[in-house]
DNA sequence: CCCCAACCGTA
DNA sequence: GTACGGTTGGGGG
């Protein structure tokens, strides 16, 4: 039983207290088949239900005490079906058997109208194995013998028994009461006798028996003369019609069987007390935003009004359709409403569907010329205000800065562009306006005096207040590609973008795996359109000028397609997200991460450069003395650092064995090579590893990273990638501090220069293991679940299982190999790779993979599935649905085929990892937040299964309470795990140390 | 000036 | 055997 209201228990239920009992799950149904079809604007989402039950809840929580029912609430709760394995399929398993699938229209609905009762503050409940007739019935009860009264608010028939002197219903969508009066009128028997009426005429819908010619006429009849069911059944052979008669006696145990369907179980044993259903006062913020989200404009402006919130000020709520693992309606399997939705063929434009929507833009974009020759170049306030201002009518607008640098961190705005979307223009042509609006372009082309601004410019400042008012308007859906580096941006210059989305975002949320999410692969894939490149408009190498010496007129030709080309691709994009069934991948693990990386990017970390520089000389002393005796021992004098010369050097001229060749036929140097080579006690091979190793640290790391520190913040600001991975993980670039190295002595020194700040501690908060409890919890294997319940050395165990070998005292080398093919079953194994890895026969590996299947043939199990799912439907997916594609699963090239085969085994591995972490971290700030600790303690870092947190020395025992809690249960409540999440966290002045 | 291969750092 | 990004050398234009 779930009760999803965060608030305790309120007040006691007492005498002339009033509970009303929402059957949720029955007006999802009435309202999806009684009301016009109703669908989101901006992206076709389903939403008819939903708004019919917002405004339902509304008029009763404002207008009862006037008019409908005429009565207050002071208790009350949204009831729903769980699911359809409920007591009465074990009494009569053809319960409800021939119920259809619930309409595709339907299915997002049930959970958005979950949503939309915890957003009006109000407890809904469900309980796995009961009806929410049943529930409701136990409810009423309770009520009654509190000394209170219940109004149940639906009108199905099978509520109707329950009516009495202190049990109402209330038809809410007819405005309707019904009491016994009323019940009497409709069925011609008083409410208690339904259950005789309803176990006569069965149920065609839920598959009630029932007896045959005996409909609710005929049963009223009966059941007046014969006064009850069983004195019916005890004198049946009394009734004259012929046919009624043999009918009555010959279905008689049916019938009971059938009283048995009807009657509602009234004592249902349910966990949440009468007087946690206390009403609560509403929290108007919440509502709004909600109801912003799901763009029930009128709705939205009556409930602001009503509870004095600003409507404007507030931000959309993040919209909760859990297609995903969490998902249930009634009689839906959480399967279900994760099949592909068929995109119909271009030319079904009944726009009513998500996917007819999204296949009817999709082609109407395909072949929509873009004509450069519409663009305008903004030059004053007032037009600008006009673009402004037309932007909040249409409720929706792409923008995309122009700066002087890619990095987001040093560029300087030079410009801004903006489109506009006009649905009902009658000109094709017409139907997109993209307008440049050009800030700090320079006078002169690019000669040295040339410092002037260029004629024609709004002032920076009064363009950027007029930008803000919009940027940061809740109301206005701001549409942008690659928002992070705008959004850092816009940052800087103290403006927080509100109410947006990336197409970028977009198309790696529903493409992931099929190729580049960039502006021009974009728009070539979508529009058919290549927009100009960037070097046909600045350059490019020693000719490149920064943008603001690009000529206004080119500027906007660029800068104003950017925008339209933004546009449409939203416009084509969008729709696909509830088509395909990813609103929830993008609502929740995309869209609301891109503020938490702009503003850690914007934070960046502190490196200490006296650090690296003596690090750099140490590492150059070293690595000459290493030269010196590379030379003696090679008997000249070459460039190490080339593979090419080297192989030569050392298989060529001094004839070494063991060589191997690589794919373009030279002598492999790699350090297996190598390696092996040292271990036969050659002294060359060995020195020219640690040279590598040397040179490798000083030119990527020591050397290169005081380069990256700012010269403003003097911190290093990275730089995250959200959609360049296939599997969700990110990637870290200029620099990436994803790959600092750790595992030898020597690199980890680097990790003693990323320093906190005085008063400050680093704290670094990794998960333990997690890809191997994903693969625990993904694949069902008893023997790892159990060991990470138990908090068993999981590598000993498996060494254990494979080998026979007791964890006590294991050799270490056995528990290796163990690891090594632990490893190797996250990345989709191979004889190949594993003997590779482990440095042994392929016969061999192939023999350890043998024995391990057979010890754990779950993971074989998954592993073939997982292979054969990509096979058929082209991707697999992360526990929270994100999806991958393999397009070339099916190659006929062996190679190409089992490599995309180990891909798609990870992925869902790697890929739930990422998830988890994702979303932990769009919870940590929020929850740092709550316990105080907002300014006192900083995310910085993402490292895959690791974040480092930048904190006051005194408020780091309680910030790591609240980073462990939040990252060990990030998972709930979308995906319960199997197994446990464990977090291991410390803090200390530098990284080396904290990890 | 651009691109690719080889190598190697991380999870 | 998975997923990345950065540096270097070297070939081509």
């Amino acid at each position: 039983m779930d009760l999803c209201r965060p608030s305790g228990y309120g007040f006691a239920m007492k005498k002339d207290d009033h509970l009303f009992l929402i059957d949720g799950s029955g007006f999802i149904f009435r309202a999806f088949h009684a009301l016009p079809p109703l669908t989101r604007k901006s992206d076709g989402l389903p939403v008819g239900a939903v708004s019919g039950f917002c405004n339902m809840l509304w008029k009763l929580l404002t207008q009862a005490r006037d008019t409908s029912v005429g009565v207050t609430p002071t208790h009350l709760a949204v009831i729903f079906d769980y699911s359809s394995k409920t007591f009465r399929k074990e009494i009569y398993p053809d319960y409800k058997a021939h119920r259809p699938p619930p309409p595709e229209d339907l299915v997002p609905q049930f959970a958005l109208i979950r949503e939309a009762t915890r957003a009006f503050n109000l407890p809904c409940i469900e309980m796995e194995g009961y009806e929410a007739d049943d529930i409701i019935a136990t409810y009423a009860r309770m009520a009654v013998e509190a000394g209170g009264d219940a109004t149940i608010i639906s009108s199905d028939k099978d509520l109707m028994q329950l009516v009495g002197p202190k049990v109402h219903m209330y038809d809410g969508m007819k405005d309707r009461q019904i009491g016994v009066p009323e019940v009497i009128e409709k069925w011609g028997v008083p409410p208690e006798k339904m259950i005789d009426l309803q176990a006569l005429t069965g149920d065609s819908v839920d598959n009630v028996p029932g007896v045959p010619g005996i409909g609710p006429k005929t049963a009223a009849t009966l059941l007046e003369e014969f006064g009850d069911l069983d004195n019916l059944l005890a004198n049946a052979e009394s009734i004259k019609q012929n046919k009624r008669r043999e009918n009555i006696i010959a279905s008689r145990d049916l019938v009971l069987v059938s009283r048995q369907l009807v009657t509602l179980k009234q004592d249902c044993p349910v966990d949440v007390p009468l007087d946690a259903l206390s009403l609560e006062p509403q929290d108007g913020p919440k509502l709004v935003s909600f109801l912003k989200a799901m763009e029930f404009n009128s709705l939205t402006r009556r409930v602001a009004e009503a509870t004095g919130a600003e409507a404007q000020a507030i931000e959309a709520a993040p919209v909760d359709v859990e297609w995903g693992a969490d998902a249930h309606g009634p009689d839906l399997d959480p399967g279900e409403g994760k099949a592909p939705a068929a995109v119909t063929a271009p030319g079904a434009t009944d726009g009513k569907r998500p996917a007819d929507l999204a296949a009817a833009r999709a082609a109407r974009f395909a072949s929509l010329p873009i004509n450069r020759d519409n663009y305008e170049t903004i030059r004053d306030l007032t037009a600008l205000e006009g673009w402004i201002e037309t932007a909040r009518e249409r409720g929706l607008v792409a923008f995309d800065t122009e700066t002087t640098s890619l990095d987001a961190m040093q560029a300087e705005l030079v410009g801004f562009s903006l489109a506009l979307y006009d649905e009902d223009a009658a000109d094709d042509g017409a139907v997109i306006r993209a307008a440049y609006v050009p800030l700090t372009h320079k006078a002169g082309q690019d000669d040295l005096l040339g410092g002037g601004l260029a004629e024609g410019q709004i002032p920076f400042d009064a363009a950027l207040a007029a930008l803000k008012g919009l940027l940061e308007d809740e109301a206005v859906m701001k549409i942008a590609q690659n928002l992070k580096y705008d959004y850092l941006v816009m940052l800087r210059h103290g403006i927080t973008v509100k109410n947006f989305d990336d197409t970028m975002l977009l198309s790696y949320v529903l493409d992931s795996g099929m190729g580049g999410h960039g502006m021009d692969a974009l728009s070539e894939k979508w529009l058919g359109h290549q927009p100009i490149p960037y070097k046909e408009v600045a350059g490019s190498g020693r000719n490149m000028v920064t943008f603001d010496y690009v000529d206004i007129d080119r500027a906007t030709a660029y800068a104003a397609e950017d925008a339209d080309v933004t546009l449409r691709l939203w416009l084509v994009l969008k729709p696909r997200l509830a088509a395909e069934r990813v609103m929830t991948v993008y609502e929740r693990l995309e869209r609301p991460l891109l503020p938490v990386l702009a503003r850690m990017e914007e934070r960046g970390i502190s490196v200490d450069r006296q650090i690296l520089s003596r690090l750099s000389g140490e590492l150059a002393q070293k690595a000459a003395a290493l030269e010196d005796e590379i030379y003696e021992l090679a008997g000249e004098k070459f460039n190490i650092g080339s593979p090419k010369q080297l192989g030569d050097i050392l298989f060529g001229k001094m004839g070494l064995p063991g060589g191997k060749k690589t794919k373009s036929g030279q002598w492999s140097t790699a350090v297996q090579v190598l390696d092996d080579l040292a271990a036969e006690g050659l002294p060359l091979p060995s020195r020219i590893v640690d040279w590598r190793q040397m040179t490798k640290l000083k030119s990527t790391y020591t050397d290169a990273l005081p380069g990256y520190i700012h010269p403003q913040t003097k911190r290093v600001h990275t730089s995250y990638s959200l959609a360049s991975t296939t599997t969700g993980r990110l990637s870290s670039s200029e620099p990436n501090l994803q790959n600092i190295p750790v595992r030898t002595a020597e690199g980890r020194k680097i990790r003693t220069a990323f320093i906190a700040n005085p008063g400050h501690k680093l704290l670094s908060a990794d998960y333990s293991q997690i890809e191997l409890r994903v693969l625990a919890h993904v694949a069902d294997i008893p023997q790892l679940r159990q060991a990470f319940a138990d908090g068993i050395d999981i590598h000993a165990m498996t060494a254990s299982e494979m080998f026979g070998v007791p964890v006590e005292g294991m050799p270490g080398d056995v528990r290796r190999r163990a690891k090594a093919i632990n490893f190797g079953i996250i990345y989709g194994i191979s004889a190949f790779g594993l003997s590779n890895q482990l440095g042994i026969e392929r016969s061999e590996a192939s023999d350890y993979i043998k024995r391990y299947f057979e010890r754990f043939p779950g993971i074989r199990d998954y592993m073939e599935a997982t292979k054969e799912r990509a096979r058929d439907v082209g991707y697999v997916e992360t526990i929270f649905g994100r999806k991958i594609h393999y397009p070339e699963i099916k190659s006929s090239n062996h190679q190409v085929r089992s490599f995309n085969e180990r891909a798609a085994i990870n992925a869902p591995i790697q890929g739930s990892a990422a998830d988890i972490i994702r979303r932990a971290m769009t919870r940590i700030e929020p929850a740092l937040g709550e316990a105080g600790f907002a300014e006192r303690a900083k995310m910085l870092l993402q490292v895959h299964d690791e974040l480092i947190f930048e904190v006051e020395d005194d408020a780091v025992d309680k910030t790591r309470a609240v980073i462990v809690d939040i990252m060990e249960n990030a998972a709930m409540p979308a995906v319960s795990m199997a197994v446990p999440l464990k977090v291991d966290a410390r803090a200390a002045h530098n990284w080396d140390e904290a990890h």
